[in-house]
DNA sequence: GATTGATTGTTTCAACGGTTAACAATATAG
DNA sequence: CTATATTGTTAACCGTTGAAACAATCAATC
């Protein structure tokens, strides 16, 4: 731990370091997400859904109907990434953009019965794999894990 | 938060739901770092220091002399990517590509005045944003969260 | 009802981060 | 000496994302 003070160079590295690379959060998170992000794809396979593709199909089947700019908005990103989504969705079968009798603007994204049937399929292998990768973590660590990213995600508005 | 009682479609959705998106690590994981992430790359600015480039600037400030490959495996990326990474470094005087006696393969990377300066200079500035990013947590839930991230990385080797 | 301003889905383009595969130079083990 | 491994490097590629523009459509205001 202590490593300053055998630095041979002058004496510009401070005398608290307290602030390392390693006690970044930011650092911290994304070599964590990195780890859990692979762990994800290996889990649904060389062509299997994407986790964005898996995220977007989630919020689908969850709620039926919704328009990809909401659908955008929910995820984070913009509405133009988000037609790569649906097309993806869409070629599969899982999706269908359905035109809304009001607004002939939008279309609604419904899914299919196999939509739903694939969802709950990768839902059930990432829960798994998941918890398989994180079984050095307690139920509890986990629980706070996810509230305290939460209570980061809830920063970004 | 009732919602598959009310879902029109047959009886797919299972009663279950407990493992939404919503409470997925990987899912959390990845919100979070976008955020932290676009707060640190609007912290050092249009043409400061990207996330990776202070991450190998800091281990290179701390670790001097240490070689392109250590440093790679240190960061968890390939060598072939660390290149640019020590290019760019190399581009901003932050670091030279030392010859090493013994070996003559490897080029020992060591930090320039600049490079330290650059660094510690950076270092504060990110240290500052990220505490105010994440004001609204407390010190003590920043520390098991860090804690947890880092079992999270232990799990990969 | 015509005009102005927003919104939606979409395409194109570029940037970034990262991986793989190859390669020459060099080192190490048998 | 010969095989094997390692280092730095390049080149090609993929996945994710954002920015900017666009036509179609809607909503509001005069």
């Amino acid at each position: 731990m202590a490593r300053a003070t055998a630095t041979p160079s002058p004496g510009i590295l401070p005398p608290d370091e307290h602030a390392d690379l390693e006690d970044f959060v930011g650092y911290n998170l994304k070599r964590a997400y990195v780890i859990v992000d692979a762990d994800f794809r290996r889990a649904l396979g060389e062509d299997g859904l994407a986790p964005r593709v898996f995220s977007a199909l989630s919020l689908i089947v969850h709620t039926p109907g919704i328009t990809q700019s909401d659908l955008a908005r929910r995820l984070g990103i913009e509405r133009s990434g988000l037609v790569a989504i649906a097309d993806e969705l869409e070629a599969r079968g899982f999706v269908m953009r359905k035109p809304v009798p009001g607004d002939r603007r939008v279309q609604a994204l419904m899914p299919s019965a196999a939509g739903k049937a694939a969802y709950l399929e990768a839902l059930e292998t990432v829960r798994a794999h998941e918890a398989s990768l994180l079984a050095s973590l307690s139920s509890d660590e986990v629980e706070t894990l996810v509230a305290l990213l939460k209570k980061i995600r809830r920063i970004g508005e």
